[in-house]
RNA sequence: GUCCCCGUAGCUCAAUUGGAUAGAGCGUCGGCCUCCGGAGCCGAAGGUUACAGGUUCGAAUCCUGUCGGGGAUACCA
């Protein structure tokens, strides 16, 4: 049980009192960390609004509250501030007690979700025709980590990537494959000739209007069974998934499924029959339109020539999952330019009776350039997502090096130690970068940012992980049996106190991620550890400390920052390293 | 035209969803090393949260309007 919920429980009581038993869980979500650590740990705010509500001043509400609470055991006697607010500060001795179980806890005392729930994560679909980009990473390191995080708190979770392997881009391959092979380059490397394919056509598209309706056509062949193209798509598609799972490999993303949209092709003409049927959609201008109120253009699922279009695809997949997963929430990990589309998808899924299922369009920005424009080459093409790892490992490697020559006993890493440790630090960075961000903004991407060993980047995590570990190498510590020693932990100064209490907020944060599903909440909290592990460390010595008992409590403290960053790492899909 | 998102320190970004004196990193200025990894620590300067109203005990956050930026907007995904 965390400390938040466990002074929910005690307030719960006393609240239910004044608001009733409906209301409760709502004034309860007042009690929040401390905005500052001059008024304590805790603090609740429930007294304002709810002075209004009774027509009592709040301190009296605030004050009447306290007055029943039973904390003696948790907190020192609660004090009321300002206009109403209730701060509290833990014991000490519940904050080491509270240590010393997480100290020998695998899961550092993080509780399971009351309620769990099953999540459908929808994330990365690449179009399987394209070389993946850099517009890809958002979306599949922030699908990939809220499923890391879900998965921790107990929740079931379907993770599905839903590939774009049946539309347009493969009608402009199949087009360019007829016309302008290179049969030498397709045998040597089908993968980099197929891509050069779609970007010639796509050149042409833009020249000559016709070549669009032949690409039309292709799709439209495609589609319809036609056994040449289907053949082709059939010999194209493994080579193209295998290109794409390398990227996977390295980024080390996994999924559940991978149901791209070829999957529901067959799925699609019934569903529109149906959403006509039951008069949701109607015939419009020769297309099959779903009409919605408040939104001036409708959403179609077919088009004048019989295709069907994404929007049908994407209802025939929500469809696939209620029947097969049978799920709480579906999360779309996708960009924001699509809002519209997934605000009429989700409209059209009440409509065919999906009513109790959360859909959630978790939307992200553009990644920009350093010049505030979308993230481009100099030559002004889009940048391939596999430079772009290449470009991070090289930087980070040139980090490593250099940190590791300026080692006061001397360079530790050998030149294989130091290309794994660069490849483990330059993708860290990568998806640090991008998971610190408050995922609705757009997102400026500078290398020498993201691998900047200051400030909140992955680079500077691994390190403070790493100084951390340095010191039981040094001190000659086995950490394994450390916790089971039973050592106290003695929270004696305020660095001390303040580093405990962090440590025992990781499930919080991990709460915060999902409220909202925003990773940045968890890279802010190990940040936060971070900076009071090094304020601690300062201050105090660990293997010099004296008594032994002493020494002990803070080489566990030490060791339970390690595990946590660790954790936390983990969670957002980041690796670590012993030494860097 | 309509709808959506955004506008916070010189720069890049936070701010637990309406809480107390808006915080970090970079950059600038000033300090601190016989001591466990100095890519560190301590301190200072830097803000009318685009602007104007409103709502209330309390607003960066909610509402209205204005200005500025981005995105979407009937047969691509």
């Amino acid at each position: 049980m965390s400390i938040l919920r466990t002074l929910k429980d005690r307030f719960r009581p006393v609240l239910a009192e004044l608001v009733g038993e409906a209301d409760v869980e709502k004034v309860l979500d007042l009690i929040r960390p401390a905005q500052d650590a001059r008024f304590g740990d805790y603090q609740a705010n429930m007294a304002m609004p709810l002075g209004k509500q009774l027509g009592r001043p709040p301190r009296e509400v605030a004050a009447h509250i306290a007055q029943r609470l039973q904390l003696d055991d948790l907190c020192e006697a609660p004090t009321i501030a300002g206009p109403g607010f209730i701060n509290l500060r833990l014991r000490g001795a519940v904050l080491a007690e509270r240590l010393q179980a997480a100290a020998g806890d695998a899961r550092l005392a993080v509780p399971p979700a009351p309620q769990p729930r099953t999540y459908v994560v929808d994330y990365s679909a690449p179009n399987v025709a394209k070389p993946m980009h850099v517009g890809h990473i958002r979306s599949t390191v922030i699908g990939d980590a809220l499923c890391r995080v879900l998965r921790h708190l107990g929740h079931r979770v379907e993770s599905d990537n839903h590939l774009g392997d049946w539309g347009t881009q493969f009608g402009m391959i199949l087009y360019g494959y007829k016309h302008f092979l290179d049969a030498a380059a397709y045998a040597e490397n089908p993968v980099a000739e197929l891509s050069r394919l779609y970007r010639h056509v796509r050149g042409l598209m833009e020249e000559r209007e016709e070549v669009g309706k032949f690409v039309l056509e292709e799709t439209a062949k495609l589609h319809a069974g036609d056994p040449e193209n289907r053949r082709l798509w059939r010999e194209f598609m493994p080579v193209c998934l295998a290109e794409i799972d390398r990227m996977y490999d390295r980024l080390g993303v996994r999924f559940d499924h991978t149901l791209g949209e070829s999957f529901y092709q067959d799925r699609l003409a019934g569903l529109v029959d149906e959403l006509v049927r039951r008069g949701l959609a109607r015939r419009s201008d020769g297309a099959v339109a779903v009409f919605l109120e408040g939104h001036k253009t409708p959403m179609l699922v077919q088009k004048q020539d019989g295709a069907f279009l994404y929007a049908t695809t994407d209802l025939a997949t929500i469809r696939y999952r209620m029947d097969t997963f049978h799920p709480d929430a579906i999360l779309y990990v996708v960009d924001h330019r699509q809002s519209l589309h997934f605000d009429q998808l989700f409209a059209v899924a009440r409509k065919l009776g999906y009513r109790d299922v959360e859909l959630t369009h978790v939307r992200f920005g553009t990644v920009l350039g350093e010049d505030g424009r979308p993230f481009r080459t100099r030559e002004g093409d889009i940048v391939g997502l596999e430079s772009l790892l290449d470009e991070a490992v090289r930087r980070a490697g040139e980090v490593v090096a250099a940190n590791d020559e300026a080692k006061p006993g001397g360079p530790e890493l050998s030149a294989d130690r130091r290309r794994g440790v660069a490849e483990t630090v330059g993708i860290g960075a990568l998806k640090y970068a991008d998971l610190a961000q408050n995922r609705t903004s757009d997102y400026v991407f500078s290398f020498d940012k993201m691998l900047a060993m200051n400030g909140n980047t992955g680079a500077y995590m691994q390190y403070a992980y790493a100084r951390v570990r340095s010191i039981f190498r040094k001190g000659n510590v086995d950490r394994a049996a450390l916790a089971p020693s039973g050592a106290a932990i003695r929270l004696e100064t305020p660095e001390e106190r303040a580093l405990g209490l962090q440590l025992l907020r990781l499930g919080e944060a991990l709460d915060l991620v999902l409220a909202d599903y925003r990773p940045n909440q968890l890279t802010a909290y190990l940040f936060e550890l971070a900076g009071r592990f090094t304020a601690f460390y300062e201050k105090h010595p660990v293997l010099k400390a004296q008594p032994d008992a002493l020494r002990q409590s803070r080489l566990l403290l030490c060791d339970l920052t390690a595990r946590t960053i660790r954790q936390g790492l983990a969670l957002l899909g980041i690796d670590v390293v012993e030494q860097m």
